[in-house]
RNA sequence: GUGGUUGUAGCUCAGUUGGCAGAGCCCCGGAUUGUGGUUCCGGUGGUCGUGGGUUCGAGUCCCAUCAGCCACCCCA
């Protein structure tokens, strides 16, 4: 069989998969609610011009790794979104929210880098995000970590992850320092083999590098934090205190660069703790005073995160399957109008009720059952069918009960529940659909 | 984008110096015509990733290509 297949580095979610999906997806809706975010939307294309000025002309990311093309003859550039902080500021910017500030967004979507992928990195891969708009405070930086620790919580991750922050200084303090630096490696390019050449495009990326001869050379290199003047300080230094008092643990790492241009003063990631490879990074954020103006529009500052599902998703434990509380067979055709009518009586007490597709004898039927776990098996045939009523058949033990239509729901809960009333109708039963769990 | 490595049934994998493509699980049927799970018996399912080449003969050797994974690089 040869079908044609997915595009590289693009992979079907399939549903023995999204369970863990939407657990992840369902607590990071939880936590943005807990903290007053709205949710928004943005096009998957964008004009390409509107990420190119504002990651950096010069970042990976922009120079080879976007998704481009042209839209139709002589039409503007377009690009698949390589992240969503850009577009959700151009989206807050456009719709007037800079009118009405601050404002906290949340979004969720897919995002496309062309890179060479890998176990957790993807062509085509998933990211939800947050940003506030409108905030200097360094209280906004703390309540973005503070629920992203939240968000690790609830979903028992917590242990495995470590937290980094580092503080980038303003435009001006980061400039002055990547000049020192690059001056700084030039001067030791001798010493440092092919990473020299690094130094001109991205010498902070050197900080971290695993060339031992480079790391010697990174050792005395300038610091950032020399460069950074009182307002830069204070502000990290606000939350720094606001984490340690939340009780959330992190370590300040100056290595820590975060890939695009606009970031300014706090950067923070999370990562998968104990690990040395490098696609270990589950979420990053940071601050981007300077963003709104460099799209063209007022000054506003704003911080966000986002996180990568993919990898998150890929630390969840797989949730236990969903079983359907009841199993509909159908022994004979005559009856199969009264099963439907019966399915759709118990749908309406908040039952599930898969039906059996196909044919086969009763047996084969409840084999189907018995694989699709479910709790209750309803058996019907003519003899059910003339009489409206319905057999139910417990899967845990085979306790076998009959009850008449309109008490089949409550007959059903009982059965699940394990009681062991099965004469009929449910005379000493509990009719009441609601208080049978 | 660079280097390495892997690709055989739906899944996990065997396959010897080149000589009839296999196992387990899954699925289907029967033992059991209206009673599942366990067990037993039987069965379906393969252009051996794709395309070339060498050879009497290629899953096996060679080349190319596609895809996964690993390390770089980069980032979520």
């Amino acid at each position: 069989m040869t079908v044609i297949s997915a595009i590289r580095g693009a992979r079907d979610l399939l549903p023995g998969d999204l369970p863990r999906w939407r657990r992840a997806e369902r607590a990071a809706e939880r936590c943005f609610a807990l903290y007053g975010y709205g949710e928004i939307r943005t096009p998957v294309l964008e004009r390409a011009e509107l990420f190119a000025r504002q990651l950096g002309e010069h970042t990976e990311l922009v120079e080879k790794q976007m998704y481009l093309f042209a839209d139709g003859d002589g039409g503007d550039t377009l690009a698949l979104r390589p992240e969503a902080t850009v577009p959700t500021v151009r989206a807050a910017l456009q719709s007037g929210m800079h009118r009405n500030l601050p404002a906290r967004l949340w979004y969720r979507g897919a995002m496309f880098r062309r890179e060479r992928p890998q176990r957790g990195r993807y062509r085509q891969f998933w990211q939800i995000g947050a940003e506030i708009l409108g905030a200097q405070s360094p209280s906004a930086d703390a309540e973005q970590i503070l629920l992203t620790a939240r968000l690790w919580r609830e979903l028992g991750v917590d242990g495995r992850l470590r937290l980094a922050v580092n503080n980038l200084g303003d435009g001006e303090e980061r400039a002055r320092h990547r000049e020192k630096l690059r001056e700084h490696f030039r001067a030791n390019a001798a010493e440092m083999g092919e990473d020299a050449a690094r130094a001109e495009t991205n010498p902070l990326r050197l900080l971290e590098s695993r060339d031992a001869k480079t790391a010697a050379v990174a050792r005395d290199a300038p610091k950032l934090s020399d460069e950074l003047g009182d307002a830069s300080r204070k502000h990290s230094d606000a939350v720094c205190e606001s984490l340690t008092r939340a009780g959330v643990a992190f370590s300040q790492d100056e290595t820590l660069v975060r890939g695009l241009d606009y970031y300014n003063l706090t950067v923070f990631e999370w990562s998968l703790a104990g690990d040395d490879r490098r696609q270990n990074a589950l979420c990053g954020g940071g601050r981007y005073d300077g963003l709104s103006q460099q799209i063209g529009g007022p000054p506003m500052p704003g911080c966000g995160f986002a996180l990568g599902l993919d990898r998150l998703v890929d630390l969840l434990a797989e949730p236990p399957r969903e079983t359907p509380d009841c199993f509909l067979t159908l022994t004979e055709e005559c009856a199969r109008e009264f099963a439907g009518e019966l399915a759709e009586h118990c749908r309406d007490a908040g039952l599930t009720v898969w039906r059996h597709i196909g044919g086969g004898n009763l047996a084969r039927q409840l084999k189907k059952a018995d694989a699709a776990g479910a709790k209750t098996a309803l058996i019907i045939g003519s003899r059910e069918a003339a009489a409206r009523r319905v057999t139910i058949k417990r899967m845990s033990d085979g306790d076998q009960r009959e009850a008449e239509f309109a008490k089949a729901p409550a007959q059903i809960k009982a059965a699940i529940a394990g009681d062991g009333v099965r004469d009929g109708d449910g005379d000493g039963g509990n009719n009441n659909d609601d208080s049978v769990n």
